[in-house]
DNA sequence: AAGTGGTCTAGACCACTAT
DNA sequence: TAGTGGTCTAGACCACTTT
């Protein structure tokens, strides 16, 4: 078969596949094929279009990513009903306060501890292990916007320490540096109000509103080193997202 | 060629390009490929687990949608550092709460109003057009924890009124019933302080910290049709989210 | 020029579902 | 049993990067 990639799509420099998707979608979004209905099978698209089956699969993959569609083996492929299940709140803006350029670390605060049993017990070491405590505080343009306080596990025999102990990025322990020696970590968010001596730190009015984000994160060993939370006064930090079919 | 899947993965359960994903997971948590490397280019992969190329890049795609990997077109492709861009809060917690089935919705208060300037802006009609506006508590149990207070415009041309006005579900003006009126939304979370008001209706005490989450959904002409806001005392909602290599 | 990722073909077989 | 999605092959050409 010398003729290759002949479909009437060649011209175009958008791939087939994503032609394919953009016209599923618009179909989707023009109501021909509304909520709970079933599409045409991927043998039929592949048809219609002009595309070979593994083509019209890979626009339909695409969709099923979107959260449009959702696939049932043997059945068909259909249009999902719209739902919050898939969707997320993007921490694209934490990430964005944290790496701006604009913004410089101030350490607050450094002292080494002994880990209370709450402390000891999330980084899965004994009751009293020495821990360093550390507090920054993060301006953008000169003004605070977040604090951090965390601590991380004092051990000789894991150097990380040093690059948490990065006095000018907060983003050091996340490994965007070049080190890369978090493995993973859980983040989770809850409402805050501001106590007086972070209220100060932050230069906000005491009982100030803000998010509350606690983590943990864990080295190659999957052990745990570092604990803490960011505190970000509102409006500081706004988590959206869009849910639905937006791009028509 | 009659020899097909002919692969050594054959007489497993798991399909090929699984089996590579985990492999190659399982050399980048042992720090085979530490983050910054390079990977080892498709057609290397594709010769090495003697799977063709297709396979072997759907492999790399599905850890590239893991997050763990990025590629470069011409150059390679490389172990991500860790990162918070591409994670974000699931916004399944909400969805469970809204959906659980030993939740009940309660109707506080509804009425008919003229839409405030700003209101109307957001509706996308003129000042003092017709708006509902209904409050509603989510009971989980028979315990209050969801405050929904919204408007949706009140537009004779548009029956998507009696969807929204649902007793009994949070969840019609979603779609999750066969109405599937809604197109897409948009939501926006930010702590809050519970109102005198709001704190009686949830049965919460005054000044209680909330998640505040705001909407706006819009219809299958992509207009605005309904605004309000969820408010979830803490502790019933917690947005978390795991960022890393979890699954080894 | 050589290597790499990105796309694509024209089939094939399997697992599952509906009839 | 027929239809559907899920996987897979063994190549191919193109766009891009690196040397």
């Amino acid at each position: 078969m010398s003729e290759t990639n002949s479909n009437r799509f060649k011209e175009s420099l958008e791939p087939a596949y994503s032609q394919v998707a953009r016209a599923l979608r618009g179909f989707i979004a023009d109501g021909t094929y509304p909520p709970g209905s079933r599409l045409p099978s991927a043998l039929a698209i592949s048809d219609q279009f002009k595309v070979s089956p593994m083509t019209a699969r890979q626009a339909i993959i695409s969709l099923t990513e979107e959260g449009l569609l959702e696939s049932h083996q043997g059945s068909g492929t259909y249009v999902k009903h719209l739902g919050l299940r898939d969707s997320g709140f993007s921490l694209k803006s934490l990430d964005d306060l944290i790496t701006a350029d604009n913004t410089k670390v101030r350490i607050m605060d450094i002292k080494i501890n002994k880990a209370s049993p709450d402390l000891a017990e999330k980084l899965n070491v004994a009751s009293g292990h020495k821990v360093i405590q550390i507090v920054r505080l993060l301006l953008s343009d000169g003004f605070p916007v977040l604090l951090q306080s965390g601590h991380v596990l004092y051990d000789p025999c894991r150097p990380l320490v040093e690059a948490e102990l990065d006095a000018v990025s907060l983003y050091g322990f996340l490994g965007g540096d070049k080190t890369g020696l978090i493995k993973k970590g859980s983040l989770e968010a809850r409402p805050w109000m501001l106590l007086p001596k972070e209220a100060e730190l932050l230069e906000q009015d005491p009982k100030t509103i803000a998010f509350l984000i606690e983590y943990l994160f864990y080295d190659f060993s999957d052990l745990p080193i570092g604990h803490g939370a960011f505190l970000i006064p509102h409006p500081f930090l706004t988590l959206k997202t869009d849910i639905g079919l937006w791009n028509t």
